[in-house]
DNA sequence: TATGAATGAGAGTTCATTCAT
DNA sequence: GATGAATGAACTCTCATTCAT
């Protein structure tokens, strides 16, 4: 194989993963038909079994470069030197557009039948990476709260932050607005929540210790 | 028609509600087909169009008493004489386990594609039904604030605290454990959640005001 | 059985008879279901079933009294003390309103397979009814032609009239227009279409003289 | 794509619209199912719905092209140097000749649910097809009868003898003769109608001016 | 590598008909 | 005689996937 195929090759792929990407997104995995796709992509809809063993495959490949971008953005933000709150927030807003930005792909990152957010060993890889989101909070999280909480009070810290978010998240996604116009409309709404939640987490904290 | 055949006819039809409620629950709507639904409620699949008009009038049937139950519940609190930070509890907490109760169709339930949760205007009955929710919730944070809110001011906050709870109902109703391990496992972190959420709402109220 | 019971029996099975044929008539056979049937006639689907053997069965005891009811008018109208052209106008007319009221059944009266609308012999005994008026039709315009007609060429002009007149019936019984609304809107039509089938025939009548 | 695949392609696309031509022909188009016609032409019955879009597009696919050819050799007649009255036959001839040869089709091609064989501004294109056959009947009927005729008359004896010919359409379509044997016997009986109506027509324009 | 052709499994739905009462 | 309950066969159409080139 010469190089010129190997490169015509690869973008094949990328073009397949990015078209799969986009309508998984819009429209949702079952909606999505593979000659859907192969359209989009510009591509024969046998082309993708070349590539994937099937759809579920392309999704599973299709959903872990994403999160881990996000991962990357996430510890960029971790070294900034910013106030923990507005890191807290930040962050936060981050995850929340890209949820939304992954629109489909976020039941999949988020939700993979994980019986409890905090779970450690998990069985698939996505798992790993939001178990690895799960920790930058709890992280940020402690930062945020001065370093004052034990362990098992941080841990339900986190979770109660978790599903503020994860509300957000949940609420928006079936949504057909786009990420835009949601993120115009909504983030005073999502900070105010950040801030709820900090006030709200602080005060318990301050009456525990 | 007989007394038996009355009998039998509405056999058949609980069966067959089971069967979806069962079925709708576990695998969600799109991937159940009438013929699953036929082959557990032991009926031949074209009786099922006997009793609801199609697969969408099934799931409609199915999700509308237990929503009329959850709001006759919560209108028996809202003029039970408690603290407002109490009723307010409480009501969470029903509507929490109600959710996880009917799991499958706390979806439904939720968000069939209403835009925003405060949606006047509703297309279908349900909407009508959680929009009666919304606003019993929306009453009693007033309450809990003393009143103090301007209507804008209100909407947020409810919707704020909305995000919290379906956080919750969200990340719990994928879990394969039954409603009561998880309540009894997880009713001191929602309990702290609420708190949280009432302390940062009043704490942004009072410096708002 | 009571000569009550057999008074309602009797009634129950014209009523069905009425609503097949009324329904057959505005909607064609293929299109009504034994419900549709059922519901007008204000009685069971299955009691349908204990006065005709099949669906099939209902559309052939339907079809047969009013060609019946045809014949005898058209004998009626023989024995008036009319000119020959009025009274093929007037058979011809009354056989257009027959076929386009009774839509659905013309269908079967007039063109069940049978191979020439001269055709002895048939099979069916509504091809007996059909063969009938075919005769009818020939002695009618024998007496327009004075009789001068051997029969080869009595047949011949009897189909070529007859021709006319099946494609008038067969160009509006798709309509959708109500008997009355065509009758009205077209009957001029008609009638110049008999005074030129008419005029046509008295002239090649003449000329192989 | 090779030239084989392209020939097997087409070759597929044929074997459907002959299958789906003789079934339409012999039992009508509602009593055909796409696995008869996939049964018939050697293929799935999905195969169908890669060269159509649906039962319909089918029909419609079916019915075109036969007749553009028809109206064709129409307007190679109405170009001919022959005398009014020999065009008219000719046509005539034509026109009865394509409809029983395309037996099935002719019903979609005269009848589709047209409220009047004049009306313009037709819905889909085999409407206008039938109505480009229409005008030219309209035009030689005129020329036959010496352009005398105001609009509203030409137009009530291009009706006449529309349904005439229509008549004699519908009459033999039922026939299980080869068109070859239709037209062997009947095409004496069918220039004696033409000729038949031409003279009634003639009689009457003469009396009308 | 890539693709058009082709397919089997299966979706929701309808309907004439039979069964049990 | 009459009926409500129930069903099997069949409908059109879709889709992920495989085959042959």
């Amino acid at each position: 194989m010469t190089s010129r195929q190997v490169l015509r090759s690869e973008e094949t792929k990328k073009s397949i993963l990015a078209a799969a990407s986009e309508l998984f997104s819009n429209r949702g995995y079952d909606a999505v038909t593979m000659r859907d796709i192969a359209r989009l992509a510009g591509c024969s809809h046998t082309t993708i079994y070349i590539y994937f063993k099937d759809k579920e495959d392309l999704l599973h490949q299709l959903s872990m470069p994403p999160v881990q971008y996000l991962i990357g953005k996430i510890e960029e933000i971790m070294i900034q030197s910013l106030l923990p709150d507005d890191k807290l927030k930040k962050m936060s807003l981050m995850i929340i557009e890209f949820c939304l930005t992954n629109r489909s792909l976020y039941g999949v990152f988020i939700n993979t039948k994980s019986e409890r957010v905090d779970e450690k060993n998990p069985k698939l890889e996505i798992n790993l990476a939001r178990n690895q989101l799960f920790e930058k909070l709890t992280l940020i999280i402690q930062e945020c709260l001065e370093n004052r909480l034990r362990d098992e009070q941080l841990l339900m810290y986190t979770r109660i932050y978790f599903f503020t978010l994860y509300g957000i998240i949940a609420t928006y996604a079936p949504s057909e607005e786009t990420v835009k116009q949601l993120m115009d409309r909504l983030t005073p709404t999502f900070e105010a929540s950040f801030d709820v939640m900090l006030s709200g987490l602080r005060k318990r904290a301050d009456e525990a210790s």
